[in-house]
DNA sequence: AGCACGCCGACT
DNA sequence: GTCGGCGTGCTC
């Protein structure tokens, strides 16, 4: 009678392991085991069932090494969460749980090298190279990965092969250091003194001392042991009894004498769980009917759009239906994009539910993101705002969902798989939950309004803005006739120009925006037009001026600017295109006396930097703020009352389906910055033709009418929400054998779906990254079409690709529902 | 993914 | 010859 797991590896490998159980331990479904795979790799992996007595298999189930967990860490129903992400994004499972578990949950074995002690270096018969190593290897252990930096060998196995057999040196497996939760000092009174008439003894001693008396009087204040002698077990953090009279050296010399202990306390980054003020939410009518309608349409829907124009205050009613949900002891999940935008919310969140709820962020420490799994699956705290790997939590009874700008396309992960989207896999979440889900925008993605007219979700709408917010007026700046008139001062028109005086003189803010997807500044030379090309990938160098290097947004090469062309030495070299940076100097020039500040991916990188923009931004130090997509979303400013918005054209006509569709979104968005506490609020938009239909749509704010349009369009070619998108990308060194394997693909799949649409193979818009060609093929599924069997058949079809002897080493990448 | 094996060109 | 690169197959 032996007991047989199967075991799901962090790896992108298809299905589960089956391991033996030896007899002296115990495992449950969803805890992490530690298991041996491969030849010498040590993973972390999770249990996915156990069976006792498995059939006969052609290979022997090698024994679990260890149990990591007696309380599973995984729940039965984030589980089947699992498998169905892997199947509905045709993905293995272990890249799932790959992108579910925090790093410090997935431990895993690094390879290491040690040097045999016993020989004498100086000694020892090997070349230059590995007497080098050896030298480093004296001081201390390197891992395998290290040394292959090291010595710039693309495999150091070999070389370390070699120098194993020999004897002089040792090859290991070292696990990563697991989490450790942050340590907070604290003191208290040696319990030694509590005995007998000893702590009057010592404060008497302590008269001629009036130092240490103070630490010990404030002590003795602040932990009231007099009354209650176990209080001095818990002690008190050190820095809370540092004050004016107590110094951290007078607490030290207690220490020291042996009348203070210290240790290092584990402390909790939450809170107890607790509404800190009940009464701070006044909800507005229109909140109040909002709130009532969604509750209404959550008996009859389990998923419900809410509508609310920028401003409208859809927060208060988040807020609102969040309280009731935890009141009712169910859990709360909020998600939000991946941008930074968390920090005002998180604010806002704080002030009413205090530290009773978690954080989960890719700008937060691993710890903490640790900490944030454990107090879930602990239910510490049944509340988390999160980005789009929350929806990973170990939930076990969650009662709401809110998707917060669920149009975003960050809610989208592209690399690497699982390409998921997080607000479908909320939905999903929420069904497997019995929870409600409920979709907050002001401008609904497409597939979501079509789906809340359909019926399928309910519909709310929150029209009014809130409070004495205001909307603004939006207008048009023809850049084309500024530009025959010679009337552009740079970039800018105009009547932006004369716009940005008056907002300056007014002392009030503005916000630039330019969106700089698909359109890096790049470098091209005035005598003989060459660029610089990125080595490894199809596309144009991007030129930083912080560090004066070129840069290739695909694979991070990078190379330092020259002053002389490459090609020709020609010194005139010009920057062709403009990105925030250019807008930034422009607008140093044009308004010399203005504070401005840049933020987009180059001025965020550090944890804080967003937060200090923001924080400057709102005290009024910096008067122009020009950004990315950063700026767009979630920003409340009262002083803000122009916006500018660039590039607005490249937007619109980017070549994806959805442009128009973003564009709505983006240009609503950012418009909806400007003010927000006057009548005066203005959006000067550039462009160069004014009269599009699209930006006609925008100015009027009719978002019925753009979707009116526009569904007619996607209908007409067959796009989503009327059909499901795959997409299929071939990569390869070689062009040919990429192209190839994807017409190759093409015709299988036509094969078994006859009549089923699909382009290609065609050379997508970058044709290679990282020295692989890339082809693409995009299968276009209608509604109703089985979509399991075609993922069936399409990972079948992949089977035989694989099998081909030319295809073999061509990689194919699935992405369902692109964005 | 990470590793071992086996094959190949290009160097002391 | 052998070092180091790369393709291929395998991992319970």
């Amino acid at each position: 009678m032996t007991t047989y797991l199967q075991v799901i590896l962090p790896l992108p490998l298809e299905g589960t392991f089956t391991y033996r159980l030896p007899k002296e331990m115990e495992v449950r479904v969803g805890a992490r085991v530690i298991v041996s795979f491969g030849k010498k790799k040590i993973y972390t992996g999770v249990v996915a069932s156990i069976d006792q007595d498995s059939q006969e298999t052609d290979y022997s189930a090698k024994p679990i090494l260890d149990v990591l967990d007696e309380d599973p860490v995984v729940n039965a129903l984030q589980l089947s969460f699992f498998q169905w992400m892997a199947s509905y994004y045709m993905c293995t499972l272990g890249e799932v749980l790959n992108a579910a578990l925090p790093a410090s949950l997935k431990l895993s074995s690094q390879s290491f090298v040690a040097i045999n002690p016993e020989i004498d270096v100086e000694d020892v018969d090997v070349s230059d190279r590995e007497w080098e190593l050896l030298r480093v290897l004296q001081r201390n252990d390197i891992s395998v990965k290290e040394i292959g930096e090291m010595l710039q060998l693309k495999q150091p196995q070999q070389l370390l092969k070699k120098l194993a057999q020999k004897g002089l040196i040792d090859l290991y497996e070292k696990i990563k250091d697991k989490h450790t939760s942050k340590k907070i000092k604290r003191v208290r009174l040696n319990s030694d003194l509590l005995e007998g008439n000893q702590l009057e003894l010592l404060l008497n001693e302590l008269e001629s001392k009036p130092k240490q008396q103070d630490v010990l009087l404030t002590y003795l204040r602040d932990v009231p042991i007099l009354e209650d002698r176990s209080k001095n077990v818990d002690g008190i953090a050190k820095s809370s009894l540092i004050s004016q009279d107590v110094s951290a050296s007078s607490i030290s010399t207690l220490i020291k004498r042996g009348i203070l202990e210290a240790w290092d306390a584990p402390v909790s980054r939450f809170g107890a769980i607790s509404s800190k003020d009940d009464s701070v939410v006044q909800l507005s009518e229109a909140q109040t009917e909002s709130v009532r309608q969604i509750r209404t349409a959550f008996g009859q829907k389990s998923t419900v759009l809410l509508q609310g124009v920028t401003g409208s205050g859809k927060t208060e009613v988040y807020i609102e239906l969040i309280k009731s949900t935890i009141k009712a002891g169910e859990q709360v999940l909020f998600l939000l994009p991946e941008i930074a935008l968390t920090t005002q919310i998180v604010n806002r969140l704080q002030r009413v539910f205090g530290a009773s709820f978690g954080v989960y962020h890719s700008r937060y420490s691993e710890s903490e993101r640790t900490e944030v799994w454990h107090a879930v699956h602990e239910q510490k705290i049944n509340f988390v705002v999160g980005v789009r790997s929350a929806v990973f939590l170990p939930f076990s009874n969650l009662g709401l969902v809110i998707v917060d700008e669920e149009h975003e396309p960050s809610y989208k992960q592209f690399e690497p798989a699982p390409r998921y989207h997080a607000r479908d896999g909320a939905i999903y979440l929420a069904t497997l939950h019995q929870a409600k889900v409920l979709l907050g925008t002001a401008t609904p993605a497409l597939e979501t309004y079509k789906n809340a007219l359909d019926e399928k979700f309910g519909f709310v709408e929150l029209t009014s803005r809130y409070g004495e917010a205001f909307e603004p007026s939006l207008f048009f700046a023809n850049t084309l006739k500024e530009r025959k008139q010679k009337k552009l001062k740079g970039n800018f028109s105009s009547s932006l120009v004369e716009a940005l005086t008056q907002v300056l003189e007014k002392k009030e803010q503005a916000i630039i925006f330019q969106n700089r997807r698909g359109y890096a500044a790049y470098i091209s030379c005035d005598n003989c037009a060459t660029v610089p090309k990125c080595p490894n990938c199809a596309v144009s160098l991007t030129y930083h001026q912080f560090n004066n290097r070129l840069v290739c947004h695909y694979c991070g090469y990078n190379q330092a600017m020259y002053s002389d062309c490459l090609h020709c030495g020609s010194k005139e070299l010009r920057q062709i295109g403009f990105g925030t940076e250019e807008l930034e100097e422009e607008l140093k020039l044009l308004f010399p006396a203005a504070i401005i500040q840049r933020m987009d991916l180059d001025t965020t990188r550090s944890k804080y930097s967003y937060h200090r923009i923001i924080e400057a931004f709102e005290e009024g130090d910096i008067d122009i703020l020009v950004g990315t997509q950063m700026v767009s979303k979630g920003l409340d400013f009262d002083r803000v009352n122009l916006v500018g918005i660039f590039d607005t054209d490249r937007m619109i006509h980017f070549p994806n389906f959805r442009a128009q569709e973003r564009a709505y979104q983006l240009i609503t968005q950012v418009s909806g910055r400007a003010g927000r506490k006057s009548k005066e609020g203005k959006v000067i938009i550039q462009t160069q033709d004014p009269d599009q239909r699209l930006l006609q749509k925008i100015q009027t704010r009719d978002y019925r009418a753009f979707y009116q349009s526009e569904v007619l369009e996607r209908e007409h070619f067959h796009y989503p929400p009327f059909s499901r998108m795959i997409n299929i990308t071939f990569k390869h060194r070689e062009k040919q054998v990429s192209f190839q394997a994807a017409n190759y693909y093409y015709h299988e799949v036509l094969k078994h779906f006859k009549g089923l649409r699909v382009i290609g193979p065609v050379e997508p818009m970058i044709g290679k990254i990282r020295n692989l060609y890339l082809h693409e093929i995009t299968l276009k599924i209608p509604k109703g079409g089985n979509l399991t069997a075609i993922k069936e058949s399409l990972k079948m079809v992949r089977k035989l690709l694989d099998a081909m002897p030319a295809f073999k080493s061509v990689g194919v990448v699935f992405d369902v529902d692109p964005a």
